[in-house]
DNA sequence: TTTT
DNA sequence: TTTT
C-alpha cells in the first residue's frame, strides 16, 4: 500500500531492568516495558486520578539494541519512536492469543535517554560521549547503519519472542 | 509521572466501513480497523514482500467520533493521532485476554481524511466544506471545538510578536 | 485543503528563561528558546562533530503559556509539539524579514517538562503534582482544559467496548 | 546534548515542481514548497475563514530525493518527515537573512506520495512497483540505505543553498 | 505557488 | 478486511 504511515512515540520510563535475548549470531533483541501515565482531576469529585499504560517494546535495530542493553535500566527514562505490531502465539492449551508491541526495527526507529541519573535498579553508567549517527543518542553508530534495511528478513523466522 | 508521551500517528486505510455504538446520552463511539502495510524487496531472493499491519481504533472523542461516522468508509484512507491503550477483558471461558488499541479521545487525538473519493464498499459522500476546528478537515465538530479555531483569531491582531 | 497536517515535535532545553508578554486582557503569550543538538562522528576525520539548532517557540496556548511562566526556566528540559508558521515583519530600515517559529495554540499543542530539577538560570521551583489534564503534565491549565480530563472518566463505566 | 529530538511532520500540497540541483558527484538535492492549510468558522462573524501555510522543504537523503524528482509534482500530496533548520545566508545589500527549512537528511526523515494521479503540472508517472526499504514507498531503496549515517558530512560544505 |  |  503506498502511502502508509504506522508510528508510535513514547517518552516514559522502564519498569524493569531491559531483558536481552541473543540470536544465533550473537546480535542483541531487547524487550522493554515503558510505563506512560496521565493524571487529571475528575469532574465531579474533584479528585486527582490517574491511569498508567504499560507498553511492550521490542528492539530489533541492532544498533539500538545494544544501547539499550548498555545503558538503560528500570526506571530510566526514554523517547522512542517505534511502530505497533501485533503477532500471534499460542497459550499451553493451545489457544490463539495475540499481543501488541511497539517495535524498533530498521529506519523508522529511534531511541534517546532522557535523564543521565543511574537507573533505578541500582545500575549506574557514565554519560556516553554521545557518539550518534542520526536516532540515538548515545552508542557508535557505525555498525547500526549497515545493512538495517534487511535486518528484519533475517529476524522473519529466527526469532522465539 | 511527570513527562509522558503517549502518542501514535498512523495513516492507513479503512477495511470496513465504521462500527457505531451509542451511548446512553446518544454520543456515538467508533470502531475502526485501519490496515497499514509496508513492502520491501528480500535480500536474498530478491522478491517483493510484503506486511500488513490491522490496527483496532477507538474514537471517543465526540467531534471526531461524528465525522467519521459521517465521512469515512470501507477503503478511505485517514491519518489519525491517539494514543496506545490496553484493555483487559474476559472470553467465554473467563480467562483474561487483552486488546490493545489506538484510542482518539480528547485533546491527544486528530482525524484527517485523505481521499475525497467515496469509500471502497459502496459507500458514498459527498465533500464536505470543510468545516474544520483545528484537528479535523471534515465537519463541524461541535462544543468540544468550539472557540478554538476562533482563538487564533483573536490574537491575530491583538499581540505584539 | 483537506487533509493537511503542520507538526513539530521537539526535545530540547530552553536557552533562556520564558519571555513573557501579556494580551490586554491578562492573558500571557510566553517565547521560548530551545536548543537541540546532534552528534555524530565525521566519516573522514573521525573527530566528534556536534550541531545545534535554536527554535523560537511561542505559545499562545493559555494554558500551557500559564505553565511556561510557573515551571520553565532557562535549562529546563521540554517536549513540545506545535506547529511551524512563517510570519513577516519589517526591520528598521523598512524592509520585509520572515521569521518562522513553532506555535502551540488551541488544540495542535502540548507541552511536558521532562525534568524536575530547577531550571540553570538559578531559579527554582517546586515539583508539581501533575496537575494534567491531557497535554500538559504540570499545573492545572484552566478553562482551556475544563472538562477534558473527566471526558474519559464518563466513558470508562459507560462504556461497552 | 543527549536527549534531543527535531522532528516536523507534514501532509501537504506541492506549490510547485520539484527544484533539482546536482551536487559535482551527480547526487540530486531536491527543493519543495508544500502548502499545509486550515480552516475554520470564526466565532464573531460565523464565516468560513482559511489560512495556508507554506513550507520550504530541502531533501538531502539521496534516495528520497531520486524519488521525489521522479515522482512528485506540483499538486501532488505528501507526507513527510524530517528536521527543523535554520541557515544563514547574505542578501545583495550584504545583510544577514534567516531561513528556516524542513531538511529530509539521513536517518530523521521519511517521503510517502499520498495521491496516485499524476501531478497537477501536467506531469505524469507511472506508479511504482513500491520497492520500499523503511522510508518511503515508493523507488528502489538499496542504494538510499548504504552510507546514509555519513551523507550529512558530504554535503556540509558542498552544498550551495 | 498547492489543495478543498 | 484495506490499499497499491
Amino acid at each position: 500500500m503506498a502511502g502508509s504511515v504506522n508510528k508510535v512515540i513514547l517518552i516514559g520510563n522502564l519498569g524493569a531492568d531491559p531483558e536481552i535475548r541473543r540470536l544465533n549470531d550473537g546480535r542483541p533483541v531487547v524487550n522493554l516495558r515503558i510505563a506512560t501515565s496521565e493524571s487529571w482531576r475528575d469532574r465531579n469529585s474533584g479528585e486527582r486520578r490517574e491511569r498508567t499504560e504499560w507498553h511492550r517494546v521490542v528492539i530489533f535495530n541492532e544498533g539500538l539494541a545494544k544501547i539499550a542493553e548498555q545503558y538503560l535500566r528500570k526506571g530510566s527514562k526514554v523517547y522512542l519512536e517505534g511502530q505497533l505490531q501485533t503477532r500471534e502465539w499460542e497459550d499451553q492449551s493451545g489457544q490463539k492469543r495475540f499481543s501488541t508491541e511497539v517495535v524498533l526495527q530498521g529506519f523508522n526507529s529511534a531511541l534517546t535517554m532522557l535523564d543521565t541519573r543511574a537507573g533505578g535498579g541500582g545500575g549506574s553508567y557514565d554519560a556516553p560521549s554521545s557518539d550518534r549517527g542520526g536516532r540515538s543518542d548515545f552508542g557508535s553508530s557505525g555498525p547500526m547503519e549497515g545493512g538495517r534495511g534487511s535486518f528484519k528478513d533475517d529476524l522473519d523466522d529466527e526469532i522465539p519472542f
